[in-house]
DNA sequence: CATGAATGAGCCTTCATTCAT
DNA sequence: TATGAATGAAGGCTCATTCAT
C-alpha cells in the first residue's frame, strides 16, 4: 500500500540515525575516557576538574553530561573501560596460546601485564575508589575485576584438572596472586631500574609463580617458562 | 656586653623551653595524624577537609597549619608514619623470630600483613600520592618503602647465603613480591569472604612464596610454613 | 516585472500556506502554553527548564524559540492566557446569571474564584513577576488584570446606579478586594481545612462583601447570597 | 582554693566570649537578611545569587553559609523576619490601642499593613514558597503567618463575645480576610493612583471590613471607624 | 601558643540559547 | 518547518588558607 521507496526510505532514515546516533555516542565517550586518562596521568582524579576534563576532551562541560551523568560515572566507566580492555586482551592472547592450559594462563598474565604497562595511569585509578565511588558504583568496578580473574581461573581449573598444578593448590588465590603481580607492574614498576620492561617482569613473574604452583611432572614441560625468569 | 645572668637564665630557660616545645611537637602532630587516618577511614584523604580534621584532633584549624605547611604535608606525614610503624613491626618480629633467616623472612612479611590490615584505609593512601604529592614528597615516600623492603631483603640474603633458597634467585623481585601480596591484603581484601582474615592469608601467602623459592634441601625445614596456607 | 501567473499562484498558495500557517502557530502555541501550566504544578517557574518544557510540550526546544522569543515570553504568554480565561470566564458566568447586576457581580466573582482554583499554579505566576519580566510585560500582564476588573465594575456600577449598594461606596476598592478574595483562594486556600472547598469559599466571601456594600434596602432581595455562608 | 580573679576572670572571659559570639551572630545574620531584602526589590529571589547576595551584604559567601544552611535558609529566614516584625508590630500597636477589642482589632490590622507598605518587596517573597522550599521551610512560613493571625483572632474572638459582631460570623474567616487585604497592599498597589497611600487604604479597608462584621448596635460606638474609609 | 572567623578561588552542575542538519 | 546536539556562562556550595585577636 505504501510506497515501497518511502517505507524502505524510513526505515533505512530511522536506522540511519539511531546509526549515527550511536556512532556519536561512542565516539563522544571514547573523546572523554581518553581525556580522562590523559588527565590522570600523575594528577590523579580528584585533581582533574570537568572543565578541565572537557578541555582535553575538546568537548563542551555540558556535553559531558549528555553521556556520562556526572563526574563519578566518568571514573566508574574509565575504570570499566580499563577492565573491559584487559579482559579483550586477556582473551585473544588465551586463544592464541593454543589449547594447553599453563600456556594460556601464562598467556593471560602476559596480556594483563601488558594492559596494565600501557595504561598504567589509569589503572591507578582502580585504587581510589574506595570512599570515592557509591557503593554501587564501586561494585560494578569490582564485578569487573572478578570477571577478568574467572577467565584466568578456568585455565588455572584446567590446568589443575589435568594434573599439572600442585594438588590441593587454592587455585583463588593463585589468581588473586597473578591479578597482583599484574596490577603491582603498574603501580610499582619505579622499584625496578629503567631497563627493566614489561617483558622481563612478565618471564621473572610467571616462572615464580609456576615454581610455585606446577606440579613435579609438569615442570619438565614448561621450562620455557620457568626458565625465562633467569 | 651580654648580661651573664641573663645568658645563664636565658639558656636553662630555653633548654627548658625546647624540651616542652618538643614533646608538645610530638603530641600536637601525633593527635593530627591519628585524626587523620581515623578520617580517611572510608573516605579517602580528598574527601577529608581541614576543618574536619581539626575538629576530629581536637585542635584549630589555624594550629595544624603552625604544625604542618598545608595538606599535602599532613598526607607525606601520614603515609611516613604508616612507614615507620611498618619498619617497626618488621624488626620487632623479626627479632622475636630468631636466628633462622627463613623464619626471619615469614615473620617479617607476616608483620607487613598485619600492619596493613589494621591500618588498611591509611595504606590505600600510598596509591592515592602519584600525582597530588610533589616530586619530593614522592621520593621520600618511596625512600621510605624501599627501607622497609631492605629489612626483608637482609633476611632474604641471608638465606640465600646459607643455601637456604633456590640458586640464583633474584631476592629484589622475591621481597618486591612479598611487598605486593602484603599491600594486596589492604586492597584487595574483598576478593576473599568475609571468615578469611588476615592470620590465614599470611599462612596461605607465605606458603606459596616459600615453594617458589626455598630450595629443595630446605623444604623439609620449614614444612610447617609450606603447609600452613593448604 | 513579476510574472503575473506566478504571482496568482503566489497569492493563492501563500494565502493557503498562512491559514495553515496560523493554525499551526495557534496550535503550537497552546501545546507550550498547556506544558507550562502543567509543568509549574508544584515547582513554580524556575524550576522549569526548557527542555523539560520542550519534552513535556512534546516538541523540540529549538521550535519553542520559533514560537516564543525567550523563556520570559512563555511566562507572559502563560499569565495572559490566565487572564484571558479569567475573562472569558466572567464573562460567561455573569450573561447566564441574567440581568440583576448584583446577582451578575456574584456570578462574576465566583468565576473568577473558580478559574483561580482550577488553575491555582499558574496564577501563583501573576506573583513571581516583579523583576523577572521586562517592565513592558508587566505592563501587559497588569493590563489584563485591569480589564478583568473592569468587566466586575461594570456590574458594580449597575448595581450602585440601581440603589443597591450602600451608597458612596468606592467601588473600585469593591472589585479590588472581590480580586484579592478570588486570588486569595489560589495563593492561601492551605489556611483553610482539606474539607473546606471553593463552593464554600466563594459562598462565604460572597455573603461577607455584600454584607459590606448592599444597601439596606436590598438586602431582602439578596438573602439567599447573605445567608449562604453561614 | 582557685584564685577568685582568675575564677571570676575565667568564667567573665567565657561569657564575654558568648556574648561577642552571639552578637556576631545576630549581627552578621542582619547584615544577609538586610541585603537580601534589599536585593530582592524588583528581581524575585531566584534571581538573586548567593555571589550577589554576599556583595551586597559586604561579607564573603562562604561565611553566609557559616550562618545560614543554604539559599533556602536564607528565604525562610527573610520571610520569618517580616513575619516577626509583623508579630510585633501588631503587638505594639494593639496594646497602644487600649482595651475595646475592635479597636485592637483595628489596630492590629493597622499594622500589619503598616509593616507590609514599608516591606513592600520582602513580602512578595511569601508567595514564592510553593515549590521552591522544602515542605518542611514551607511548614515553618505558614506557622509564623498562622501565629500572626491568631493574635488578630484573639481579639476578634472577645468581640465577638462581647457581643460585637454579627452573630454567628465565621471569625477565621475574618482574620484570614484582613490578612489578604493587608498583604494584597503590598502586592497590588500599584491598582491605586499615587496619591493613594497606607492611610486610606487602611481606613477605607477597615470600614468596609467592619461594615461587613459589626454588630448593628455596635455601629454606633465605632462610627469613627466605618466613616474614616469615605 | 592557640583560635576560629573570614576569605574567595574554584568545583560540579544546570540550563537558556543557538545552529547545523 | 522541525530537530536536538552543542555551547558556555553562571549558580550554589566547599574548603584550603590566612590573620586579627
Amino acid at each position: 500500500m505504501a510506497d515501497p521507496q518511502e517505507l524502505a526510505d524510513g526505515l533505512t532514515e530511522e536506522e540511519a540515525r539511531r546509526e549515527i546516533s550511536d556512532v556519536r555516542i561512542r565516539w563522544r565517550t571514547r573523546q572523554v575516557l581518553d581525556a580522562a586518562v590523559r588527565l590522570m596521568n600523575g594528577n590523579g582524579f580528584h585533581a582533574v576538574s570537568m572543565q578541565a576534563l572537557a578541555k582535553e576532551a575538546d568537548i563542551s562541560v555540558g556535553l559531558i553530561y549528555k553521556y556520562f551523568g556526572g563526574k563519578e560515572d566518568v571514573v566508574v566507566a574509565v575504570v570499566l573501560d580499563l577492565v573491559g580492555e584487559i579482559q579483550s586482551a586477556i582473551s585473544e592472547r588465551m586463544a592464541a596460546a593454543g589449547a594447553d592450559p599453563v600456556e594460556r594462563l601464562a598467556a593471560g598474565f602476559a596480556a594483563y601485564c601488558t594492559v596494565m604497562d600501557s595504561h598504567r595511569n589509569a589503572s591507578l585509578l582502580t585504587y581510589r575508589q574506595s570512599g570515592v565511588l557509591s557503593s554501587q558504583a564501586r561494585n560494578r568496578v569490582k564485578m569487573g575485576e572478578l570477571s577478568n580473574l574467572s577467565t584466568l581461573r578456568k585455565a588455572a581449573a584446567q590446568a589443575a584438572d589435568a594434573g599439572l598444578l600442585i594438588p590441593g593448590i587454592d587455585l583463588d588465590l593463585l589468581v588473586f596472586d597473578l591479578m597482583l603481580l599484574a596490577q603491582g607492574w603498574a603501580l610499582k614498576s619505579w622499584h625496578f631500574p629503567p631497563s627493566y620492561d614489561v617483558g622481563r617482569y612478565i618471564a621473572a613473574q610467571t616462572a615464580a609463580v609456576l615454581r610455585s604452583s606446577l606440579a613435579d611432572d609438569a615442570r619438565q614441560t614448561y621450562r620455557h617458562l620457568l626458565e625465562a625468569g633467569a
